[in-house]
Parts: structure tokens; C-alpha cells; sequence
DNA sequence: CCTACAATTAAACGCTTGTTTCAAAAGGGC
DNA sequence: GCCCTTTTGAAACAAGCGTTTAATTGTAGG
């Protein structure tokens, strides 16, 4: 029993972690890894049993920590502030995404495109675990998001929430192919600040008055002359046909 | 010549189309989509060239008339209106993904899978391409969404859009698995809903202040009256730390 | 009818994949 | 020393992959 830090067992899952990151899990042999972790081929089998087994260690190394993080985070702003404002609640969420991504001991950058590729890949068994875990994280954000956002309906709490992975996900696991789309305008130093200018974003999205339930407007009018609503009607005409 | 509807090379498409969609591109095999497509094996090299040429056609053929359909649509607004309205602007990016899902001859539903797959596959040959058009895409929408939120910072309108984009993406390719994270609360009927929901939402996240730009003024209380203003350096002051 | 080209077919190609086998080496406990 | 378990090692396995070949069929044009 070697708890080394660099047995072959850690080799292994560092060797595959920075490959899948790179090229996805379908696309990566077991012996790729193995010889990027300089083990034998059969270490792989030995370890983990299966490449399924190795995959889902791999995720769960770096995805539990995660959700455990956020958690703790919005368990610890709940116990200072009964209910917590938006921007705290929105920053518990994304903040260990960057503090995990700047950590090399916690994966560094390239977690981030494994978590991007979480959702895509589809690996059947990791999503089945994943969606366990993280879907006690979405409820209970959704729960602290509604009593942030009393005038919101929680349907639309949870819209927006999805929304909110959306933006976080993309950005910062598709970061090359942002970049290469967006020139030389984009560079992101570091994740820190992709959330940094996500948090405006998100919060005042947030805070938007409801599309389907909103008959009241209550909406801090821009200067726009267009009132809310005629948009609002020329879209659904053109939804429903 | 055949042109007709089901040729060879149609049926290939489709069925194509129709598994990449279901299990990504590298899972899928070409004994797989010629026997869902009913031909034989070797007609997807003779027809293709090779699997990365197969690859590529299934892609083109939904994302060029996807792009040029945001290209006409900004162009049609922008004759109507000089500067359009915020609003307008999401809706003529969002509505041909609307348009090309509810509509099967354009790929009905599955053709969202697949767009969400462009970016995580990245499958290299299509990036390539695809990062031509998209791009002309973006640049063009970024500019006339610099003039509809002139006191935005052209570079915050960039990282806003690739919000947008994240945000439409994500819950729209991944339909499923939001489906399985938020129980049955989230049942999206179709990809209308998402859009209308998703509109109100990005729409106030266009318009908020910008992070970075908005240095350091008077901080009002946050815990006030939810103010727009405050929240701004507490979060700096977290992320720095 | 025949020619030429397009399209389809069945079979095989060489290669890579994940996994298994079995023997050799290493690591304590007594 | 020895024994037993854990871990490595090289080699082979069957299965699946994308691709190619060569023979066949289909379909106009002269």
C-alpha cells in the first residue's frame, strides 16, 4: 500500500486527466496515458478495472471537491446573513471554480476543460453520479437564489440558474476557441476574471423582471424608447408560428 | 445525378446527423450510421472521402444557414431601424436557433445537440471552418450591440456575448441533463421557451454596469435596497484576495 | 446495342482499441 | 531465511475501427 504522491495510481489519473482534458475521453487510449504516466499498460485495468472505472475517477477527483466546496460556501453565507444577497450567493457558486483553477495542486486550468466536457461527453456512468451530487448543489443555490429574489418565480430562478452554467461553463472550458473567435480583443489572464465579469452579468439577469409572469413592470426603464412589452409581443408572435 | 430527397447521400446525413447528435462524433461508428442510413459501408468514403469529411458536411449543412440566418436577420433590423434596440439584436441572434429546431427539414431538435457539440468535440476540421463563419458572425453582432449600449466597454460586450452564447448553448444541447439536474420543475417544451426566458434575462446582463470599467466609486450599502452599485467591490475585493 | 461513367456491393485490408493472461518482481510480517 | 499478498511487466487476445479493393450493377448518351 503506497500512498505516494506520485505512485502509479496518481500517475495515472494525472497522465489522464491532462489528456482527456486535451482531447476528450473517446478519443484517448489507454495507452497514450500510459505512456504519458510512464506505467505499464495494464496499470490502468489493475487501478481502476476498467477505462469507465479510470474516467470516473478522474471526474470525481476534481468534481467532488468542487460541489463540496460550493456547499460549504453557501452554507457559510447562510450562517452569517440569514438570507444572503445575490452577488454573495452568485460569487459561492463560482468562486471555487476559479480557486480550484488556479491551484495546480487541485488540477489547475485543466479541470476546467474537463468540467466543460462533462457535460458533452456524456460518458454515460459519469453523468450518473454527477447528476446526484450536483443536483443537491442546483437545489439548494435555487433555494437561497428564490429568497434573494422574492419577485422572481422559482420556475424561472431555475431557468436563470441553467443560464448561469451555461455562461460559466463555456467561456472558461472553450477559452482557446473563444479566444481564436474573438481575436486579439479576449484574453483571459485567468479564470478569475471570466467570473469577475460574469458576476455583473449574471446578477443583473437575475434580477430581470420575469419574461413569462410579467405583467407588472417594475424594470428600471433604460433609455430605450421601446417600451417592454411591444418587443415582448413581437417575439411570441413570431415563437408561436 | 440523383438529386432526389433520399439519396444515398442524404440518407447518410441523417443518420449521421442523428447519432452524432446522440453519442458524439468518435462514438460513433460507420458501420453504425450506414446500417441506421440502410447503405452500404463503403458508400460514406465514396461519397465523403473519409469520416472527417462526413464529419464536416453533417456540420455545414446546419451551421451556414444558421449563421447566414443571424447575418440577414442583423441586416434586415439594421435597414429598418439605423441603431436596433437590445432586444432586437438578441432576438435576430437567438431566433434562427429557434427557427432551425422546431422546423424538421432544417434538423428539427437534434441539430441542438449537435451545435452544443461543436464546441467540446472539437473536432478539428470543423473548428477550422467554422471558426471562419461564426466569427464574421460575431464580429458583426458586436458591433451593433456597441451601439445599442454605447456606455458599455466594447471589450465587456464581447465577453457578454460569449455569456450569450454559453448561456444559449448550454441548456438548449444539453436538454437532457438539465432535464435530470432539475427534476421536473425545468420541463422545456421546446427551444421557443428557452429563448423567451433566455432573452429577458441576457437583455438585463447587456445592459449592466460594467465591472472593470466601473472603478471603485462610493460604495453604497449592500444589504440596502438591493442596490445595483455596491456589490461591485465586494467582489473585487474577494476575487483579489 | 454498346460504351462510359456513376453508383453500389461484398470482402478484405491493416491497424488500434480495451482487456486478459501469466510470469516476474517487490514488499512487509513472522 | 520463508510465505503470502500486492504490484509490475511483456505479450497476446478478440473485437472494432476507418479505409481500400475489385467486381458488379445501374443509367444515360451516341
Amino acid at each position: 500500500m503506497t500512498s505516494l504522491l506520485d505512485s502509479t495510481k496518481e500517475r495515472i489519473l494525472a497522465a489522464a486527466e491532462e489528456l482527456f482534458a486535451k482531447t476528450g475521453v473517446p478519443r484517448t487510449s489507454l495507452r497514450a496515458i500510459t505512456a504519458l504516466a510512464r506505467v505499464n499498460l495494464a496499470a490502468v485495468n489493475y487501478h481502476f478495472g476498467s477505462k469507465e472505472g479510470l474516467v470516473e475517477a478522474v471526474y470525481r477527483r476534481r468534481l467532488e471537491p468542487l460541489n463540496k466546496a460550493r456547499l460549504r460556501n453557501l452554507e457559510r453565507l447562510e450562517k452569517k446573513h440569514g438570507d444572503p444577497p445575490l452577488e454573495a450567493i452568485l460569487e459561492a457558486f463560482m468562486l471555487p471554480v476559479v480557486e480550484c483553477s488556479s491551484d495546480p495542486a487541485q488540477g489547475g486550468p485543466t479541470v476546467l476543460r474537463l468540467l466543460g466536457q462533462t457535460h458533452a461527453e456524456a460518458e454515460e456512468s459519469v453523468q450518473e453520479w454527477f447528476s446526484g451530487d450536483y443536483r443537491e448543489v442546483l437545489d439548494r443555490y435555487h433555494d437561497a437564489l428564490c429568497r434573494a429574489l422574492p419577485e422572481v418565480p422559482p420556475e424561472e430562478v431555475r431557468w436563470r440558474l441553467q443560464f448561469l452554467v451555461g455562461a460559466l461553463t463555456y467561456p472558461v472550458a472553450e477559452r482557446q476557441l473563444v479566444e481564436l473567435l474573438s481575436g486579439e480583443t479576449i484574453r483571459a489572464r485567468d479564470v478569475g476574471e471570466v467570473v469577475q465579469r460574469l458576476l455583473p452579468f449574471v446578477a443583473a439577469g437575475f434580477r430581470a423582471p420575469s419574461g413569462t409572469a410579467a405583467r407588472q413592470r417594475k424594470a428600471t426603464r433604460p433609455k430605450s424608447k421601446r417600451s417592454t412589452r411591444s418587443r415582448k409581443t413581437s417575439t411570441r408572435k413570431r415563437l408561436n408560428s
